[in-house]
DNA sequence: GCTTTTCTAGTACCTAAGTACAATTAACAT
DNA sequence: ATGTTAATTGTACTTAGGTACTAGAAAAGC
């Protein structure tokens, strides 16, 4: 059973001429009517228009999915945004994508949605990969640290978690001078000049 | 033009199978044929299976792409790594999946990546989400520096980027001891004890 | 065996950072 | 008008951070 949810006939007529004829499917033009029918029938997709009447936040959505986890839910916005779209999957809905796309494109899609994959549309994925490779990077080898020892690589560690040089030296059970030590070497080598720049430079920040 | 490029006959067969009847293809079982057909040849759609014969690294995908950049690469391992999704997205591959996956549903993706799409299959996009929850939460408000006013949250910025008391007071053209009078009032209220820990705060760490 | 690197640490010194206590001015709300 | 909050700055003080110069012990490399 596929619901098909949105105050637009001209939508909805789009997601019909997508949709395989031989699924059956419920039409809604209003949040709580489609709510209600929630309570009696479960569909294994939900098209969702975020223009649906009624429907006038993100926790609309979020409650029906924490009523029902199962559901399928592929939503569309005239105008999707990059923020709204990862609100939204962190959510848990199951596709996203612009209110206008190609029947063609939608349909297959919604064979892979249906299936119980998730599908990001309109560049939307070009710009995820964007801040993937920018979260990615921070983990990569930083060439700055790659010079150090490994006790200095273990004291930048600690600084760049906010620990004062007694509280390392106590951690490692050297004494406070000796951290300084190390502490001069590895602003040295890395270029900083203080605790703080080098803490940056370890968590990935400059 | 489809390139289908794999030496193993079983995949190939697969993705004959997945694939438009109407539409034109060309296989190949070495990489360096492959490299040799692109120079006259140029594919709308290049299946890669990544046990082809010849493809050592990601080198070599990379070249490709550099080399023709308008060509869709839907590639496909038999163990699909997220690390791995992460390097060839980030190289500007189209698609990325299974081996395996069924031909209905890598039907449906080649219909999306034809089109200039993105698609990232097997679990992968979930654990994608995941991955770009945390990169945001970062960004999102962080309640201990609710409470600072306008003025504190701009010193409290310039702390994060790592710049000291002088440099601080000289950006905002007002004296050290204006600074420092600042940011005891924002240590007291964030509840940290010094510049680091704040600047690990705005930054989203601890 | 000898050299180099690494880890350790002392004394001394300087500076940046942070606090205590106080005070002025401007904006804003009641 | 008047109390409140925000922004500013001064003097003085304490402490943590960082450097300079030095140096012993241990481990690793040639």
């Amino acid at each position: 059973m596929i619901f098909l949810s949105s105050s637009r006939p001209a939508v909805i007529a789009r997601w019909e001429e997508a949709l395989d004829s031989t699924e059956a499917r419920k039409t809604f033009s209003d949040l709580t009517e489609l709510q209600h029918a929630l309570g009696t029938h479960k569909p294994g997709l939900l098209l969702l228009d975020l223009k649906l009447s009624g429907l006038t936040t993100l926790d609309d959505i979020a409650a029906v999915l924490n009523q029902y986890p199962g559901v399928k839910i592929f939503v569309f916005s005239d105008l999707p945004e990059k923020s709204e779209a990862i609100r939204l999957l962190k959510l848990g809905i199951a596709g996203y994508s612009n209110t206008y796309m190609a029947p063609l494109l939608l349909s297959a899609a919604l064979v892979l949605v249906d299936s119980g994959e998730v599908w990001v549309g309109e560049n939307l994925m070009q710009s995820l990969i964007e801040d993937l490779k920018a979260g990615n990077d921070e983990k990569l080898p930083i060439p700055e640290l790659a010079s150090l020892t490994s006790r200095e690589k273990e004291i930048a560690t600690l600084v760049a978690k906010g620990m004062s040089n007694k509280a390392i030296a106590s951690e490692l059970d050297i004494s406070e001078r000796t951290v300084k030590a190390h502490l001069s070497t590895i602003f040295q080598k890395t270029g900083k000049n203080d605790r703080l720049g080098l803490a940056l430079l370890v968590n990935g920040y400059s």
